[in-house]
DNA sequence: GTGAAAGCGCTAACAC
DNA sequence: GTGTTAGCGCTTTCAC
């Protein structure tokens, strides 16, 4: 196998196991005597007066069982409460049918809906998704990576931008995942998004239009591709426009909460000479960004307009109801999770990479 | 085992394996060869020129192993790049190491940071959680409680009004779980939450002091038993003002999303005697009143003061900044957590229920 | 159409 | 200290 030659970093790590989750397990606390609760299979088959062989096959749906012994089975099933051990079963066809998800923060309404379709589409093929919240922690990261090597979930999906770097530098393309909103369309990855640099570019244009030339940006960390791409479609829709960006209007954060938004816009309005418009890399931190001018008496969009980015529902309910950049954020989701079983089921093929289109949607903040 | 006797309802669905999820696997599309990829421990073992059962022991962090030995095993480990099979692991011990949380709807944000409290505890303990977005859908409901038993999760925190009603209708109670925030004391689930009652009286109390008398609440379906609460506790605060609370200033919604909100905010507000506050059960719903009045032409706190409930971190972003019940989230989902893994660590024990205090949080929108 | 038996990869007695 | 071995509960040849 093509695994990573570096499985983990206990070997450095000084405390014996403190640090060591991926290798040595930690200690378990009084490990309950659990009694072995619950019939098996082998019980169904005895109370059915059938072979264990037999309840297999009626339980995976097999047509070559005669209706009159399926019957005895399906009663004796019924009869004990049995519900199949998949631990069991996943051992044995090495699949466990489970999805990972991972995203940066699950309080980010961004991504609910996105996970909404995965989750949906996984369903749809009888996978469980499994949401993981990496909080861009590192170890927590590599952690989800690692339920996947060690056969806990059968594949993954990735919407951390940190993960998602991190990912691509080590050997972790062998692993079965797939990018989502944040990728890097020169690795191997299978990956689904937008087109970053045209949708800042797009969210620029209609500022130029509204008769804005003093537009900031409110960006996150440019170590983020998407963060980049944003970035330089800002830039060049300024420079097409003939005007030359003012380095003292761009802003990077390393948060997208509404917090970080509304202390950057607070800076971006207060100084000499402020920028009449504000395009925002993200709904949340726009939204900051309202509060932030309001609270220095800025009024939106009449001293400065302001354009996020996503669309998120939160959006149209703001004072003033948001314009931004709308993602089309189930069909992500669920184009992400189709990608993600199609490399499943053939592991050889090379899945595509796929951009889904954007939309400007114009509300009262602009 | 105590399950319910009546383990699914496959004999009631007409098409042959179209909802029997719960007993009869759906049919694998193409299984994909999966050449037993990856090394075992009996690889390892030989790699190492030592039997299984050390590699076991060292993998497991005993004592009992020579320092050379263990030495040699760690380098054949770090050679091959092995990963235990926790499938394999998991059968073996009976227990998967997995944590389910059920929410209704991962986009509210209320929930994020209840998961967060309940993802950092299970981490703590060597758990990892998984997070299932019920979308108060019956069916997913049903199907996460299946993951309980049949072994792929260890036990579960149900955030899910819904799903709670259900679970402790059928005979789950032998199932090791436990309800956060949602809850009903008489029935035997270890429970974690709020005072309701005290909280939403403590709420209408405050709008009292700040002198209004025709004071609305916008409620979620009282079919809940936080809305029963909150409801008693407005109503009864009500009285205590010698006021009789009017009927039409009282709305139930089946939704938490904004736009329930806000459409139900611009009913209450046009009415002929219209309240000159309103005190809705959760912070979204709250921030969708507010854009409902103002969608009226209504203004706020000036025209109708609006409180919330939850303490979202949007709600100091709102314009007003919102005034709220605050609820411990992080330690909310904390305590569940911990209550779970106490009664996993001993089933018999029974579990207490735990209130923990709210706070009224004043901002501008009163 | 059904049963017997092998074995998935691991842990934990039990020997030595 | 270390090795041998018996399962955990299931699916799946291979016989019959």
């Amino acid at each position: 196998m093509t695994f990573s030659r570096r499985p983990d970093l206990s070997k450095t790590s000084s405390k014996a196991s403190s640090r060591t989750v991926s290798r040595v397990r930690p200690p378990r606390e009084a490990l309950p005597p659990r009694p072995s609760e619950g019939i098996s299979i082998a019980g169904v088959a005895e109370q059915a007066g059938v072979s264990v062989a037999t309840v297999s096959r009626v339980l995976n749906g097999h047509e070559n069982v005669r209706p009159a012994t399926r019957a005895k089975v399906l009663a004796a099933v019924d009869a004990s409460g049995y519900r199949v051990n998949e631990l069991a079963r996943n051992l044995r066809t090495a699949e466990s049918r489970l999805l990972l998800t991972m995203v940066p923060d699950v309080g980010n309404p961004f991504y609910a809906e996105i996970v909404r379709g995965i989750d949906s589409v996984a369903r749809q093929h009888g996978y469980f998704m499994l949401l993981c919240d990496t909080g861009a922690d590192p170890g927590r990261e590599r952690s989800y990576f690692d339920l996947l090597r060690r056969r806990r979930a059968d594949g993954a999906i990735c919407l951390d931008p940190a993960t998602i770097q991190q990912a691509l530098g080590e050997a972790s393309g062998a692993l079965p995942w797939v990018a989502c909103c944040e990728f890097d369309p020169a690795v191997g990855v299978p990956y689904v998004g937008i087109d970053n640099y045209r949708a800042a570019g797009d969210a620029v244009r209609h500022l130029l239009a509204r008769g804005h030339r003093r537009i900031g940006l409110i960006n996150s960390d440019v170590g983020y591709l998407y963060a980049r791409q944003r970035q330089q479609g800002y830039l060049d829709a300024l420079r097409e426009a003939g005007i030359t960006p003012n380095e003292n209007w761009r802003m990077n954060l390393n948060s997208l909460d509404y917090e970080a938004g509304a202390s950057a816009a607070a800076v971006l309005a207060q100084q000499a000479q402020a920028p009449s418009a504000i395009f925002a890399v993200s709904d949340t931190l726009a939204i900051g960004v309202i509060h932030g001018l309001r609270s220095v008496g800025k009024r939106v969009p009449d001293d400065i307009a302001v354009v996020g980015f996503d669309d998120i529902s939160l959006a149209a309910q703001v004072d003033p109801p948001l314009t931004t950049v709308a993602q089309p954020m189930r069909e992500l989701g669920e184009t992400a999770a189709r990608l993600l079983l199609q490399r499943l089921a053939n592991p050889l093929a090379n899945v595509p990479g796929v951009l889904l289109p954007h939309r400007l949607v114009i509300r009262g903040s602009t």
